[in-house]
DNA sequence: AGAATAGGCAAGTAGCGACTTGCCTCTCAA
DNA sequence: TTGAGAGGCAAGTCGCTACTTGCCTATTCT
């Protein structure tokens, strides 16, 4: 449970996990020239594989391997984790 | 927002909500030695002390100043963005 | 087969963050 | 009013982590 939130530790790797919801199933390259294009942070293709294996560990991807493409899709159960260790907010829980 | 995430990314840190979640508006000092005597981890004051300063940062935790001591209440507004921003569980928004 | 594409592995560097140490301020009680 | 309790501030150390660099493997296309 640790993993998650180190995970989410990290303005890059949260930027990876909107992209992978706004749209799902991308490969390592696809989302090299999103983050460099639409977000403007010029990270190597290497810094941003080992922050999707970061968030592998985590649970909040996973991977597909497709020839010679891996395909990477958002999982969101790790998070449930966290509202249900704290409560997040007075007045939802009537 | 950033700042709720680096909170959350520390186990001494995520102990003290648990603590202040079962017991809310306690003193440095019962943190301190609740911290010692039942979970073991060997904290100085002052490290609880600017894990506390983190939280209060990042407004997971509110303080009042009470005399010469420092009443912290857990706050946990800040914990929805989270769920917000990425969707927790598939099943969970039909 | 050979070249280009998509990605992996491993070591090394730099900078941030957790923790300590030492001293100081403020409040309350005797 | 003096001492003890509760907490704050600031500098310094150490370890972890994000990033780079260089080279390697596997798959697809001509």
């Amino acid at each position: 449970m640790a993993d998650v939130f180190r995970a989410l530790d990290d303005e890059t790797r949260r930027l990876l996990l909107d992209e992978l919801v706004a749209r799902d199933g991308r490969t390592l390259f696809e989302l090299c020239t999103t983050l460099v294009t639409r977000h403007g942070l010029s990270s190597s293709r290497q810094a941003i594989s080992q922050h999707l294996g970061v968030l592998e560990d985590a649970g909040l991807v996973v991977t597909e391997r497709r020839g010679r493409t891996k395909i990477h899709h958002f999982r969101g159960e790790p998070l449930a984790a966290i509202t249900q260790r704290w409560p997040a907010s007075r007045k939802d829980t009537p």
